[in-house]
RNA sequence: GGAGGAGUUCCAGAGCGGUCAAAUGGGACAGACUGUAAAUCUGCUGCCUUACGGCUUCGAUGGUUCGAAUCCAUCCUCCUCCA
């Protein structure tokens, strides 16, 4: 369940109780797409940077090492030694993101799977099981996530199958959780916000998703093609309709500067590969601005990552060594780096959550949202 | 001493009369990355110019030719094999 604690302007302070723990919101997922964050962190490194939540991935699990062989190896939580709540995304994305390798009807999707080709089948009953043989804390409605731009038409249609979806997504998930032998029988399940940049389409949308009376609500589709402002003006059209007494989950996003922002306008979770796939590319975000440590002038360079930062990484490793690392292809840079950039988001969600507590939310987002955009 | 082979832009290495400022790797330098087909991808790497274009390059010097990294001569330097 969720409890709304404060708000300030739109931006919201809360928390989500789940059977494996309580998330402070708002939140930064960590993704873990194969069951570990790229870049060789463990679950256990988790546990010192703050983590609140991991989130996995139902497609790339169910290929492998297939969703039976996580269930019968006790779920998730066993499986890769987290145990705290972790969210399977249901494998909507890959209908964008693996977009030449599938086909789409009513009855769902049909994938040639990236890693051999073969022809796997996933509609909302197939995902929800999925997601239940994995056992994770919060699954995700199977989805169809749109390219921006889109034909209007296209985005309608979509829309509204996502929206069918997501009612035989529910009705899959209530039978699984009543079924003896479910490891994670209270699994939740939160439903997705679709409609492109069409204002219309999002807030019909929303007022059909919220009959449901679902554990959280998502707004998808965003990131994907459009400009920021852009998806700050959805984020605003739709949120006024989203249930005050649920969490509201913005799907794939983003930088710093998107989240500051968002949480403004009243969104209370988060997940982004871009702390982790950008660390491995070299590139940290610092509370003075983001860095390529590629870039040559950090070769002799003897401060850590970033000044302010108490990680792992920061307390005790160089600028000159990581770019050496990188600069050498050693993958310890990248999971130096990882780890940072992990640590680096989950402290700027608590530090949001810290000015949301004091009713300064508004001081920290000025404070914060020049200088942490840019370039150093 | 004798017989062969080679010297190309930061490196390796193609090119063997014009379409060559010179393939391809690597390195260097820079950029991108938003529910992860990503330890990936892109650009750039002689000088001048915003560009068009111009200029100087392929061990050195001289020559043949309308034209040479490519052909010839000499020189320098390296490598292999035989004494």
């Amino acid at each position: 369940m969720f409890r709304l604690i404060k708000t300030e302007g739109a931006a919201r302070r809360g928390e989500l109780i789940t059977p494996h723990g309580t998330v402070q919101t708002p939140a930064f997922m960590n993704v873990a797409t194969c069951g570990a964050i790229k870049g060789a962190v463990s679950a256990l490194d988790l546990k010192n940077l703050k983590c609140q939540v991991q989130l996995c991935n139902t497609y790339h699990l169910h290929l492998r090492p297939g969703d039976e062989t996580v269930r019968t190896l006790g779920g998730l939580q066993k499986f890769t030694k987290w145990d705290g709540p972790i969210l399977t995304d249901s494998g909507g994305f890959q209908v964008f993101s693996l977009a030449k390798l599938r086909n789409i009807t009513e009855k769902g999707v049909t994938f040639a799977s990236h890693i051999d080709g073969h022809r796997i089948f996933m509609g909302p009953e197939e995902s929800m099981q999925i997601q239940s043989n994995l056992a994770s804390t919060i699954a995700m409605a199977f989805d169809e996530c749109v390219k921006n731009p889109a034909e209007y038409d296209y985005a309608k249609a979509s829309c509204e199958r996502t929206v069918r979806w997501l009612y035989r997504s529910k009705a899959e998930m209530d039978r699984l959780n009543s079924l003896p032998d479910t490891i994670n029988p209270k699994q939740m399940l939160f439903g997705i916000n679709q409609g492109s940049t069409y204002e219309d389409l999002r807030v019909e949308c929303m007022k059909q998703i919220r009959k449901l009376d679902l554990d959280g609500y998502a707004i998808g589709g965003l990131a994907v093609g459009e400009s920021a402002e852009s998806m700050y003006h959805i984020i605003e059209t739709v949120e006024p309709e989203m249930p005050k007494d649920k969490p509201r989950y913005l799907m794939g996003v983003g930088t710093p500067v998107n989240i500051l922002e968002s949480v403004k306008r009243g969104v209370d979770m988060f997940d982004c590969v871009m702390p982790s796939r950008n660390a491995r590319h070299g590139h940290v975000f610092t509370w003075s601005g983001c860095r390529n440590m590629f870039n040559a002038k950090y070769k002799l360079d003897e401060l850590p990552l970033d000044t302010e930062c108490d990680c792992p990484t920061c307390q005790n490793f160089s600028r000159a060594y990581i770019h050496h690392l990188f600069k050498s292809s050693e993958m310890l840079g990248m999971r130096l780096c990882v780890m940072h950039n992990i640590y680096f988001y989950n402290s700027l969600l608590e530090k949001i959550r810290q000015a949301l507590d004091e009713n300064r939310y508004s001081d920290f987002y000025n404070e914060q949202i020049l200088k942490i955009g840019q370039r150093i």
